[in-house]
DNA sequence: CCCTGATTCGC
DNA sequence: GCGAATCAGG
């Protein structure tokens, strides 16, 4: 594969909206990460920060004559601060929060749901399915419930490969997240979850209810 | 262990 | 110019 300007295009693309060089890689195909770490490189676009006004290079004073000067003055309005950011907002909080009197709980809750919540799917990739009330063995359920305590809670973003993609809470909430944790080999969950996603299709039939 | 980007250097 | 190997970290 080469770098045709589509793929270059592409590149730049992800890579401005902060997308890993190894997820940028997968999504080009027939590179690997570091291919891409190295043309982000020698397309000279690699500090994702801006553009840190790191002159007083002290180094780069006697020794070194790498006359570094490709500097065209970059103007990259564009280079927007994608920075993630996992906001903490909606952090449970289980800490008993002694304050100076005011004991009258002040309402100092994260955020109120909207109330008009219309289970908006965060864009993107395929997100399992909900088990909602369905038919599921109840050691299954009671298993889930368990493992969700131990969650790592990551944002879509923190999401790879080998990390359970199970949703837990409302999109529409700051109360949502996946689970995160380790995912069973070749399925996109955890094991609880795998359980509960992946019902033998005899189950699924015999149950009788 | 999983992952991240940065650098080097033979091709 | 390219990217595997390697480095340095989280």
């Amino acid at each position: 594969m080469s770098w045709t300007d589509e793929r270059v295009e592409l590149l730049k693309k992800m890579w401005g909206e902060g997308q890993s060089a190894s997820q940028i890689a997968k999504e080009l195909g027939g590179v690997t990460r570091n291919a891409v770490i190295g043309k982000v490189h020698r397309l000279g676009l690699s500090n994702r920060a801006g553009p840190t006004p790191a002159p007083a290079t002290p180094t780069a004073a006697g020794a070194a004559a790498k006359t570094e000067t490709k500097a065209k003055a970059a103007p990259k309005p564009a280079e927007v601060k994608a920075r993630p950011a996992a906001k903490p907002a909606a952090r449970p909080v289980e800490e008993d929060v002694q304050e100076a009197g005011d004991d009258e709980d002040t309402d100092t809750r994260p955020v109120t749901v909207p109330h008009t919540r219309k289970a908006i799917i965060p864009a993107g990739q395929p997100l399992p399915p909900q088990p909602s009330a369905n038919e599921i063995s109840p050691e299954a359920l009671a298993k889930v419930s368990e493992i969700e305590k131990k969650a790592r809670r990551l944002t879509l973003m923190e999401l790879t490969e080998r990390t359970c993609k199970w949703p837990v809470g409302d999109p529409a909430t700051e109360n949502f997240w996946f689970c995160g944790l380790p995912t069973q080999p070749g399925k996109p969950y955890c094991e609880a979850h795998v359980g509960v996603a992946f019902q033998p299709m005899s189950s699924r039939r015999d149950r009788k209810r």
